[in-house]
DNA sequence: GTTCATGATGTTACCGCTAACATTCTAAGC
DNA sequence: GCTTAGAATGTTAGCGGTAACATCATGAAC
């Protein structure tokens, strides 16, 4: 054997090696090769253990488990990185944490990554994409096997790290998207325009005819953006079918930034005419926050809903369903795209590189569903107008 | 120069070296000895260009710049952290990101991080303390430059590695809690013994006298019954303050698991008497989902809020404040603790590791405030049994 | 007894980067 | 002109692991 310094034997199992025998360079960890002398052998034996136990003698084993203990080893997984390639750790980008939708994504992503044994580094952009394109950079660093960003929208810049990571083998999952043609990347999540179409033609199948859709005022919320797109669109083409304009196009406004319910509220009062009647029928909201504040406020001024006002959210957030008048909404799969996400990754980082090249932008929609609740129950006779009117 | 092979040709700045020049062991990706080959250096010029790009010629920074951008140069961290011991990086343990209080914590923790350069990795233990040592275990195994765990409650595996990481000078803060005596950690947060006494308080100052407090169907929340068994105790003494036994012991129930508007629906029920009176004047929540859950129930059944019932929640969460009763509700420092917790980790990995020691168990009690609305009003005179009675 | 497959362990070199020290070159000082 | 401080760049070695290959017993097969 030719172990540098410290007593192999293996009843020096205090772990404590004596400073003179580390490097000037050490950063003072526990390493393999501590409790490769704490047990007599070599380090590489212990890395073999850890590793594939199987493939180790039982009394050796037995040594290098006890060395393990008295030595509180922990691995180095920089150093595993750096000499395999793969890091273990997957990256996940969304734009906020705080009251939104993508915490219960990234909670069954984490969940699902788990079990595999998959670390989880967490970057919030705040909804601006020069930031998503900093922490992209930034997390690349750190070689993830793979990483979620949220939605296709990036900046160029973004877009070109993202395309040679892929290139180089890394799955890039585009997490809450799902275009209707193929994008570069995988994609996992649902066509928000379907959903605004959706939106708009559930309002119009219930018999309401002026419509408002209330975007929300976070600027960079393309997915909200795109509902309220189609919303309008739909709406257009169901009230002139034949092509003529609509009598009465959408109202389309922005709720104001800062607190959702407010601005819901605030966003009701815009569209209250002068004598305090609602100038519409009914009103698509881009977040189920946005419309329980108008709810709330509605309640507050005396409307009825949908008797005056129908109102339909988007989200499905706990706080609609317990509401006396349910707040109609849609259910977005917040937890599947997390947990169908992990499972992706899982299961490209199982196959080798060269094979995992056609899995790498393929799309997964994963279904919502449109819930009809009290806020947008079926208007009566008289106040529908006939369709196409 | 002694580069191995490719031709350091300044103006070969494709970043295509050929396949036949790297190593057998290469991972194919982009190294700073590609960046330099491009350049016409070597490598440890433009290690120094990215770190102090002050001390190279302005002439071949120049050059160097051109290099990076044609070779799209990203520095691999985990060789970094090998070669500095410093890693960059911190981590944090939350018990669950969902519909939670953590969630913006940990988005005000790695707002906080971004401007100093940190990443953030992150784990969720699902409220279980197994995980959390797992957990612990795996994410200590980056080498992170500091640690957040939630609460002061772990396993003892997960205590002496958590000792074991703070010996060796990183820094280990406890989010959420603070503890009259000081723990072995550092600590973040509030006392919820002081909470609890507080919700107590405030319900027999208004005036009312039989209490229950909701305890929370989550096990391992600690923190939650930290505040009701400190409820009780106040109650008690406050209902009996010569030491008397008190009249009506507190009711201290359990909500049910899952879904918690529901739970505070179902928890009411426990509370009401065979003819749907309540047995109590005031419940205290362990937070505000069940609060609110117990008061659209108690809406629906028609029993006046505060008049029959007072509600007290916790947790400040958007929708207590916008309901026609507002929720009291205690406002926990759940952002501030982030923040916090991140400038306290920027401010402590400044020092050199030997004037750390001083600052890693230090406590920074954060603020809270009983915030009193609607739903806990005083009572009327006739209500409010005689102080003591 | 020799051959050889097999299992257990060791040796060497390398992953990509940086600390520490070494070298080269320039320009100022005498 | 020669020394020399200081700036710019280079060389060497090592961080803590693992891949690849090497070595050394052991025992079954002949």
């Amino acid at each position: 054997m030719t172990q540098p310094v410290s007593t192999p034997s293996p009843t020096n199992l205090t772990g404590l090696t004596s400073p003179a025998s580390r490097s000037r360079r050490s950063h003072g960890r526990i390493t393999l090769q501590d409790v490769a002398e704490a047990a007599g052998i070599t380090k590489i034996t212990v890395s073999r253990y850890l590793r594939q136990p199987e493939r180790v003698a039982p009394g050796t084993a037995q040594r290098i488990a006890v060395a393990l203990a008295a030595t509180g080893y922990l691995p180095n997984k920089q150093a595993g990185m750096l000499a395999t390639g793969r890091s273990g750790m997957v990256a996940a980008i969304v734009p906020s944490l705080a009251n939104s939708v993508f915490a219960e994504t990234v909670q069954a992503l984490s969940e699902g990554l788990q079990p595999a044994g998959y670390e989880l580094m967490l970057a919030s952009s705040g909804y601006s994409l020069q930031r998503e394109q900093e922490q992209i950079h930034a997390v690349l660093g750190w070689s993830p096997d793979a990483l979620a960003v949220t939605g296709h929208h990036h900046s160029p810049a973004a877009t070109a790290m993202l395309r040679a990571a892929a290139r180089a083998g890394t799955p890039i999952i585009e997490l809450w998207d799902c275009t209707p043609k193929p994008g570069e990347f995988i994609q996992i999540g649902f066509d928000h325009a379907a959903v605004g179409r959706a939106m708009a033609r559930h309002l119009l199948g219930a018999g309401y005819r002026r419509l408002a859709y209330v975007d929300t005022g976070v600027a960079a919320d393309f997915r909200a953006h795109e509902r309220g797109k189609a919303f309008a669109a739909e709406t257009q083409t169901g009230l002139a079918p034949a092509g003529r304009p609509a009598p009465t196009p959408v109202r389309a406004i922005t709720a104001p930034p800062g607190d959702a319910f407010e601005a819901g509220r605030a966003a009701l009062h815009q569209l209250l005419a002068a004598d305090g009647q609602p100038m519409v029928d009914a009103v698509a909201f881009a977040n189920d926050h946005l419309a329980c504040g108008a709810l709330l406020e509605a309640q507050r001024l005396g409307l009825q809903v949908p008797g005056q006002l129908a109102l339909l959210g988007f989200g499905d957030f706990a706080l609609g369903r317990q509401l006396a008048t349910g707040v109609s909404t849609v259910q977005p799969p917040r937890q599947e795209i997390g947990s169908l996400a992990a499972r992706t990754m899982i299961e490209l980082l199982a196959l080798a590189p060269a094979e995992r090249a056609a899995g790498l932008s393929r799309q997964t929609a994963v279904p919502w569903q449109l819930l009809a609740r009290g806020s947008t129950a079926a208007v009566t006779a008289e106040l529908a107008l006939p369709p196409g009117a």
